[in-house]
DNA sequence: GTGTGTGAAACTTTTCACAGCA
DNA sequence: TGCTGTGAAAAGTTTCACACAC
């Protein structure tokens, strides 16, 4: 297939990725079927999810597992990473194993409070703010992670996309304005408490 | 209308709060094509939407938003819930201040790690974990929120599951399995950090 | 036999376009 | 006139079902 990978799928690849790596060391292939049951979805959407990656898959047999994950990994790609607020929610995220696991670098870590200034969280300097743009471009950042509180998230996003920066991921809760050259995903705890609120409820 | 409200319009409600929480406190009505600005959405999708809620907008004027406001609320509600894992994410979660805002408790928060029991975050006691099924039936705990390293997550949800949780937020870096009863939402850094690695290379 | 790859069908979600009401 | 509410069309996504390669 050459169409384009559909959103759905991209957002459903780390989820593969991730049952790949739960898998004991012995499996050398793997069924849609098996890997469907492990991330919770339709066998057939697992085929037609990876023929998007081209046609990887052994007729009678399965995916190998070191190859699919390598062709996954390859699609999904890494980058260097900022991550702007040193709060507990910053310190959670520069402390997150999965950072590494998946190739992405914390090239810096950025806060206003004077008293976070200095100190390492994770092997990581926090910087003054004031610094960002400049190493937004020197260590070519490519995803800015905001974890601000909510009333500081649109001057940093602004900061970040006059850097260069065109990705953000976005934990404060507010909605983001930018040009429409910057990707912005928001990850919003409130949000998901909604959704499962409303869901014990209709049921 | 009276069809049921679909997934994409419950995941979209909260936003729509959001949003209505930024305006400014002179605003008493709201287009559709404005909410649908603030909210990065086309100006039909928010009509739809709410028309889900019931005929709430007046015809050449808008919606009232402190009616809209009341209605989002009472259909999405809110609910007690506990945090398992006290590490940065389970304090940035206990910290979070859109609990309150949208009327969610945290009604305990469980460790294992013998240091962290009996300190408070945020005014919240962190309790031994051998605790949580009575607190989670005692204080009727709707919601479970998994904060914990992912090799923990599994079992933490089994718990939470037995003493009769029927949501569970999963933080930890794994795809968990429960029965059909309980209803599960994952929010993963990586998954989110590769979806806009994907798209800076697509593009 | 076994399990992938993929057209076609079924279903969901978004967007359009306009009737209808303040 | 202005903006909602909503059928209908368009676009996107999931599932089925089976030909086909190992």
């Amino acid at each position: 297939m050459k169409d384009p990978i559909p959103r759905v799928t991209v957002e459903r690849l780390p989820i593969y990725l991730q049952c790949l790596d739960e898998l004991p060391n012995s499996s050398d292939w793997i069924s849609s079927e098996r890997l469907a049951a492990m991330a919770g979805v339709n066998p057939a959407q697992v085929r037609k999810d990876l023929s998007y990656l081209g046609s990887y898959g052994v007729r009678g047999v399965g995916y190998d597992v070191d190859h699919l994950r390598q062709q996954i990994e390859r699609e999904l790609g890494s980058c260097r990473v900022a991550i702007v607020g040193a709060g507990n929610l910053g310190a959670a995220l520069a402390n997150y194993p999965g950072f590494d696991e998946r190739g992405f670098e914390v090239a810096g870590m950025f806060d206003v409070d004077e008293a976070k200034i200095g100190t390492k969280v994770n092997g990581v300097v926090v910087e003054p703010i004031s610094d960002l743009p400049d190493a937004v471009i020197d260590r070519k950042v490519a995803i800015g992670i905001i974890a601000t509180p909510g009333h500081a998230a649109q001057e940093v996003a602004d900061r970040l996309a006059e850097a260069g920066v065109q990705s953000i991921l976005n934990f404060a809760p507010v909605v983001l304005h930018c040009g429409d050259d910057v990707d912005i995903r928001r990850v919003d705890l409130s949000t998901e408490l909604q959704v499962l609120s409303f869901y014990l409820r209709h049921k």
